[in-house]
DNA sequence: CTGAAAGCGCTAACAT
DNA sequence: ATGTTAGCGCTTTCAG
């Protein structure tokens, strides 16, 4: 029912104003970078810019996707927005989209599989020129599909078998969290993490439980209870719940999930962190503030990384996986001799 | 450079497989929801649906937005993503958008005019048939020039003038801070709040300056530092260097900014709430999970009713701006008897 | 019930 | 240096 309102001013009505075809009109207009001065006399070339200018002429993208079967557009999909990490890879990706005259169109999908399907044709629809996908899951066939489809993506933050993705060493950040809290005399560890079919989850966690058995320890307690600030609530009241054993240190796979549980440690009256130590994912502004101990990647380059892997796929280039590095930020929740505050964040 | 591969199915393929005219193919294909028996013969029918679902057609979006000059498509400016009132309110905005089989295109303007200007005529380029903002500033003219070119919009989150918009009823928010610091027993008040050109901290800060006034208090520090954990920070620091002068209760009008300032406090020595009360807003699942008094809007609504208002304008009917109210949530960080850490999110 | 034809706005051979 | 022509994939009169 609505209407795009204005009939924006088309190529026909500028020919017409100064008296060319329209072939002209797209010639000249579609030379801003190279010389327009190849394709017409100055003269032409200064009345339709100015004629373009005065009626505010755009051109219509749907007409030239239509056209050319290219959109300059690239698909962002993400599991949701709203949470810190999730802002800076998009923040790094649209800076290179922008350096290459791509505009990206973002979409979530809630981890859900009917949505992320519905939305990624709906995408396709548009002709996007390719895709990015933030919310791979292990298990599912979906990218195999596209794959076969020959559609160009990669995959940012989490990975899938052999598609061509940029993660953090998630291995090693499970490894730093252990060792730090091994090497701060803490034995009786637990983890809380993330549903299986995300790899930054899975692998953070892998490589915790084998970092704990290889110094010796007992194995810890994993609970897959989610990534927000709820399961880690939901995490901590299980962990309080023991039924005789109780931790003393505990690896959350994201700050929020972190901040959630330390929430529950201190409202039973545990202290953070001489009673239980924690330590967070992500490195978020909120865990700078609040004294939690993360583990830090550089998220924005994260993000940029993927979308010049896909502008070299377009390219026609070999693309392989890349995995950033992580390092560890030690604050309040696991060392009380940092400061019970904001630790600046870099 | 990129191709999008694969040379999807049209409708003159179909057309050519059952021996039909792509006319029929269309009229079949369109009438999903009106009997398609009412355009051709049932065996023509299916004989068109077979064909099409054996091929895996899909409409090319270009095409159809060319040819009717309706995209069904809504185009989404937010400040940036990251943050949760932002993702609650895209995210009512989607389920409104689902239900009328309207595809979001979302963006961010990192409240920047150039990139704002720039995104929103890339999505008029894309033909969207409306748009919806939630980054307006105060005192700009982009929103009146988009009106005098008849463009379909609304705001939501932040208020502009004239234009349609659902918010909060921020006034009602500072009202209600002041009112709950003073009844603390606070009496040296101050608020961190964002720019200028926000509507929202522009007036929680002028209806709580107001109330302040009003119970003869002295007037309230303001600090315009901004809305995320840095610019908490950065309020905090300035107020710890008080010069003589020292609050004991401070508005933030963003959850965010109020950890910020919390995490400073703390590790200068100072008790929450026993020596400085704090509340923040927008009632995020990180200040339940952290104790932080609040003031909560229910915002998925606010998203909701920002695009039904838009498809009300699309329908020609006459919209008004729209107030949602806003109610408190007591913790810890105002009232030492709350629990320190989490209270259950409604 | 179905087809032919025109055209949305633009680009890209191919002419001249 | 510029115009003519064809057509991207689809919808929509208008005929029959």
């Amino acid at each position: 029912m609505p209407i795009n309102g204005n009939q924006r001013p088309t190529q026909r009505q500028i020919a017409a104003q100064v008296g060319v075809s329209v072939a002209t009109v797209s010639r000249i207009l579609n030379a801003q970078e190279t010389k327009p001065e190849r394709w017409a006399s100055p003269k032409t070339v200064a009345a339709i810019q100015a004629a373009a200018a005065e009626l505010g002429y755009r051109r219509n993208a749907l007409a030239v996707g239509l056209r050319t079967q290219r959109s300059h557009t690239i698909g962002v999909l993400l599991a949701g927005l709203g949470d810190d990490p999730t802002a800076r890879i998009v923040a790094g990706i649209d800076e290179v989209a922008r350096e290459h005259n791509l505009t990206t169109l973002v979409t979530t999908t809630d981890d859900n599989p009917t949505l992320r399907t519905e939305r990624t044709f709906s995408m396709l629809d548009r002709s996007v020129d390719g895709l990015i996908f933030a919310d791979a899951h292990l298990e599912e066939s979906f990218l195999d599909q596209l794959q076969a489809l020959n559609i160009p993506f990669t995959l940012v933050q989490r990975r899938h078998r052999h598609h061509v993705g940029v993660t953090a060493d998630d291995l090693m950040a499970g490894t730093l969290a252990a060792d730090h809290l091994i090497n701060s005399g803490r034995q009786q560890l637990a983890v809380i993490t993330a549903p299986r079919y995300m790899s930054t989850g899975y692998e953070r966690t892998k490589a915790y439980v084998e970092r704990v058995a290889q110094a010796g320890l007992a194995e810890p307690r994993v609970l897959e209870t989610g990534v927000d600030v709820e399961a880690g609530r939901q995490a901590a009241l299980i962990l309080l719940d023991g039924q005789g054993w109780t931790p003393n240190g505990v690896f959350a796979t994201d700050d929020s999930a972190a901040l959630g549980a330390i929430g529950v440690f201190r409202q039973r009256g545990w202290r953070v962190p001489e009673d239980i130590a924690v330590i967070g994912c992500h490195d978020t502004p909120t865990a700078a503030a609040t004294g939690l101990s993360s583990l830090s990647t550089d998220l924005k380059a994260m993000g940029r990384r993927a979308m010049e892997l896909l502008l070299d796929r377009f390219a026609g280039l070999e693309i392989e996986s890349e995995r950033l590095p992580v390092s560890l930020r030690v604050r309040h929740s696991t060392d009380p001799n940092q400061p019970i505050g904001t630790t600046r964040a870099e």
